[in-house]
DNA sequence: GTCTATAGGCTGATAGAC
DNA sequence: GTCTATCAGCCTATAGAC
């Protein structure tokens, strides 16, 4: 009966709900400051819970950042693996790629592109595995699906390897900047209002769909307008 | 004859001399750890100088750090400035403005980007009001170019601050994330070689060309290939 | 499982001789 | 201008009571 007790607000008090607090608060916090700049006693006092938990429940400031991002990270490379093994058009899938990392960084994880790119800036020290894995196996899937593109005629004769790294560039570098954009851009001088994550997407979609479109096809086949010609692929659904 | 008495190798030993030292060392290390990944000392040590010299020149860590900032970042925005003044085709300026950020961030300051892009992820903390002006017055250059060329009709009516976002975004991106990169690709287990920046830069200005291009515009302007069609703009010479 | 208290290391900055 | 010596502060991690 003692172990739900939360003392402040209605938080979770039990083992299980200290791992819980503990990475949602490391969360937000890492990507905010990144890993230098947070002491463990403000993740500690944030998730509500003591500084020697985290070195109980995780063995340590970096273990528990490693969780944080293995976890999140895991996440959106399954997603896009997935996706990468749909036999669908490769426009088609791109758009959804775009869409499926909008969504992600926009509900699901808030945080991650900032986390992510920050770990990606220290790329001089020594970096665990873990943490390596994840990229390459985006990379891996997103070349996959430009390189099938090419190979069908339907994307023009781009290199996988730089349309990933510019696609990405621009959809991780629009999330991980967010929180720049607002305190600049609001109560700067300017007027200008920052933009909705919706139309970024939508942006990135049009650019890749216009700019990566093959010769022959006319200016990148819209959402599901025509069926256009394709070589070599089986007769199936189109629409997972 | 006393001054310019080098102790180590050739470096110069005198006043301006310590501060450029500092300066280049304080570049080098904070691009690659972050401001709080850096000890004054390995500062120093670097440098060659003793580590109250950066006091003494500079006012505290966090002085020097803003200096190096500034200074690079103002070089940048003063080219990009200058080109968003020539009255040029905006599809040929874009195509020029990727092509100087790449000059810049390869051999001019081959930190730039990281240090830029590391601390715009800071976004939350205040930000020193000289951190701030410098995108702000990139991101009004860019929207000038493109909106021109939507007016002019040699763009498609794209929004201008997405677009500069998207431009910006890949081009920064790719070049922060370059020593990631080397590391994983080439030390991996993958055999793919590290991308040059030079073909990376080609393939953003390929994107841009087709995925800005207006429909009428046969796939973008190829660079000064037909003088295509355009509204009301003086009979200047069109290359500076 | 959770807490308090504390050890021990590293950091940025300065005082003062030269 | 430059150096050495030193300090006070903050950090992570742990030992041990409960």
């Amino acid at each position: 009966m003692r172990t739900r007790q939360g003392r402040k607000g209605s938080r979770r008090r039990d083992a299980t709900g200290t791992r819980e607090a503990l990475i949602a608060a490391g969360s937000e916090l890492f990507a905010e400051r990144g890993y230098e700049g947070v002491p463990v006693s403000a993740i500690a006092t944030q998730a509500g819970v003591n500084k020697a938990m985290i070195n109980y429940h995780f063995g340590g400031k970096r273990k528990l950042y490693l969780a944080i991002l293995t976890a999140t990270f895991s996440e959106i490379v399954s997603r896009v693996e997935s996706l990468a093994a749909s036999s669908r058009p490769a426009p088609e899938l791109l758009r959804e790629l775009i869409a499926v990392v909008g969504e992600t960084a926009t509900h699901r994880h808030p945080h991650f592109c900032t986390m992510m790119l920050r770990e990606v800036l220290v790329g001089g020290k020594r970096l665990e595995p873990e943490v390596v894995d994840k990229p390459v196996r985006v990379l891996a899937a997103v070349q996959r699906i430009v390189e099938r593109g090419v190979r069908e005629g339907e994307l023009r004769p781009v290199d996988p390897l730089l349309t990933h790294l510019s696609l990405v560039g621009s959809l991780v570098f629009f999330f991980a900047t967010a929180r720049f954009r607002e305190r600049v851009l609001v109560q700067g001088r300017l007027s200008i209002k920052p933009p909705a994550t919706a139309a970024y997407v939508k942006h990135i979609q049009d650019l890749v769909r216009h700019g990566l479109a093959a010769p022959g096809t006319a200016r990148g086949a819209r959402e599901d307008a025509s069926p256009r010609r394709r070589r070599r692929l089986p007769p199936r659904s189109r629409r997972a």
